[in-house]
DNA sequence: GCTCCAATTGCAAACGATTTGCAATTGGCG
DNA sequence: CGCCAATTGCAAATCGTTTGCAATTGGAGC
């Protein structure tokens, strides 16, 4: 069995109702549903496969609906791995996401890379160029371990 | 009026069709006026704006088509900024188009940054978790010197 | 220059991800 | 327990991109 790749962030259900209740939003059946499979999977999970995780209790559309709530109250962040859908990580509270994945191009395995290793290169390319706010926004590709062996073409996730 | 930000390619059209006849590819009306408006542009453009500035003079279909064609020949490189639209830059013949950009989140205004900073980094993520043939994809988003004065909301470019 | 045929194109329909309108449903505060 | 705004499901709409197909066109060979 592989090691697991990612934490899963605790899901503390009244903490999380509070947060709701401070923006008058309603913590619903589906809602909560969604945040379950969230953290489920710990990783970065498209709305499709939430969709799925979730078995009917819940329209696809809500899911989506979901989502951009979530990620406006900093509860999830959102990742683009290039592949035309988005994915979405459950965040613990307080943690603003800033991390990098490493993807596999074959199997679509995706690993966290600690620690955001551009700390001040924001600044410099920020004062370089006259920006401001500046961010960047940075994923890996490659071919994973076990899908090395197997013979070249695969399901492609990006590039 | 503002400094240039990109260089523009040179367009040696015999070089060029030499290219695509060694593939046995044809170099139309179409994938000229394509190149034309790729090397006008210099900077990353999007399907829709080649499209736009083609006027009529070929389809948004084969544009896409075009972009493939151009792409598999190495003559330029797709590039994701995360607002759901592809865009191309046109290559010199032997540039892999290694480079990021930055992005003002406010006008879309792109800026080249030179050089790419991350050298060593592919071959380090590599090693720490196994993979083989590691790339990345990194851009840079933030608030251009012209946009900086302009109060808050924008066309939103991405994130 | 002219022929011929594969490569290419335009057009319209198909697609897949995501968004939205709307009427029916439902949390949660009073 | 009731009310009402927030939410949901469903279907239709959007948007970027792809594809089927019949008509068109480069360009290699004559």
């Amino acid at each position: 069995m592989k090691p697991r790749k990612h934490r899963r962030a605790r899901l503390d259900l009244p903490r999380i109702a509070e947060r709701f209740r401070k923006k008058a939003r309603k913590l619903t059946g589906p809602r909560r549903a969604i945040l379950v499979a969230l953290r489920e999977r710990g990783g970065p999970v498209t709305p499709r496969e939430i969709f799925r995780a979730l078995e009917g209790r819940c329209d696809l559309a809500t899911v989506y609906r979901s989502m951009h709530l979530l990620e406006t109250m900093g509860m999830v962040k959102r990742y683009d791995f290039g592949d035309g859908q988005a994915r979405f990580e459950l965040l613990e509270e307080g943690d603003d996401g800033h991390h990098h994945h490493l993807v596999c191009r074959r199997c679509a395995d995706v690993v966290e890379i600690e620690g955001c290793l551009m700390s001040d290169v924001d600044r410099q390319v920020a004062e370089a160029n006259g920006f401001k706010a500046v961010t960047h926004r940075l994923e890996f590709f490659g071919i994973c371990p076990e899908c090395q062996g197997s013979d070249s073409r695969g399901e492609n996730v990006t590039d």
